[in-house]
DNA sequence: ATATGACTAAATAACGATTTCGGTCATTGG
DNA sequence: CCAATGACCGAAATCGTTATTTAGTCATAT
């Protein structure tokens, strides 16, 4: 019952102070528990920040099957979805500000392990899309691959610009990516022999 | 004269040592000059790095310059320009290993200071290219963010797996985007209107 | 002029003393 | 009983100080 409390009381630390000063102490002084009880629900401090970070992506897949779900046509369900993967992350993850990096950095390896897991988790997403339009099954994760430079943890904050200018690149982006795919339907050949 | 000796020393030095061992003694000692010659040429250390790194994007610049003037369909140019861009990169940071990101680390302000300038100056060579096939003017530029998350800037070369991966990776990704924007040129509405 | 290397100030490492913090476990109160 | 706790432990971070290294300068030599 109380791992979604201190993972709550964990992210409100983590906004307000940063990584480096945040104790265990302190999660459970905010989450009103006892240190022993977080050790009953999270291996690690490691694993504690590491599930405040998945519950922001996995809600943001959330979005993204949402959106998926959607009566609309396929081209634009896909182009907004890849939009909304760049955008809600950017917002979800502005309020660490700059401390992020350091968040990031702190549990990498741990960061990178499960990595691959969820990528695969997001193809799944954008695959049923995908076939809809033109189907190449591998395309999903190169559609992740080409947004993945307009992601937080690739870039700083500062260096991703405003709000704005993110949405207009990345809007600008995934209209081009979605405009390849519906014109790879035509020319399958093309895109299937890869060297 | 000498100012191409001691980047070319200071290369050597920094792919066998990496950065933090590499003294501005050991670089004279390497390039057969004194210390103080390098100030002659060199405003600090920093610059000697610098002038290291943009030796190699420059190289990789005339590549691509060499690949847009070649006698062939626009689409084909652009799409080798693409992977060329990644896969060269990839190539001359290779040499460096993990000690890279050190670097990089050690002088990123400077490296973000002349990031737009260079950005703009890949955008310039691959404008020409694109106009010939749709012609929007900013998207050489979302072409260069599309596979930015390719380059060993943002991901470590081990996160970038093999040599092989990214060469597939990145060329399916190219084939999508010229495919999208061999579309666009179509339907030039769908993409001029960005939110 | 041009190049140099001894020199200096500043950065970095080394080190031990001290504090902080992640994780454990014997105790407790419901 | 046993889920929850917080005093406790050792490892790791921090600090204050000294020793060493190194980036950058400049008087001198070629």
């Amino acid at each position: 019952m109380s791992a979604a409390d201190i993972t709550a009381a964990a992210d409100r630390l983590l906004a307000r102070y940063g990584y480096r000063r945040m104790t265990v102490d302190d999660i459970a002084r905010e989450a009103n528990v006892g240190k022993g009880t977080i050790y009953l629900s999270f291996r690690s401090k490691e694993e504690v920040i590491l599930s405040v970070i998945n519950r922001h992506i996995e809600a943001t897949f959330d979005l993204l099957r949402k959106i998926a779900a959607e009566p609309r046509p396929a081209a634009e369900r896909l182009e907004d979805m890849l939009v909304t993967r760049v955008l809600d992350r950017f917002e979800r993850f502005q309020p660490y500000g700059e401390s992020l990096h350091e968040m990031l950095a702190a549990i990498r390896p741990a960061l990178l392990a499960q990595r691959e897991g969820q990528l695969r988790q997001e193809a799944r997403i954008f695959g049923p899309v995908v076939d809809e339009l033109g189907g190449e099954r591998g395309l999903a994760r190169t559609l992740l691959a080409a947004t993945n430079a307009f992601l937080p943890y690739y870039r700083s904050t500062e260096e991703l610009g405003g709000r704005a200018r993110l949405h207009r690149e990345v809007r600008s982006l995934a209209k081009l990516l979605v405009a390849g795919l519906g014109a790879s339907r035509l020319d399958q050949r093309t895109l299937a022999e890869a060297p």
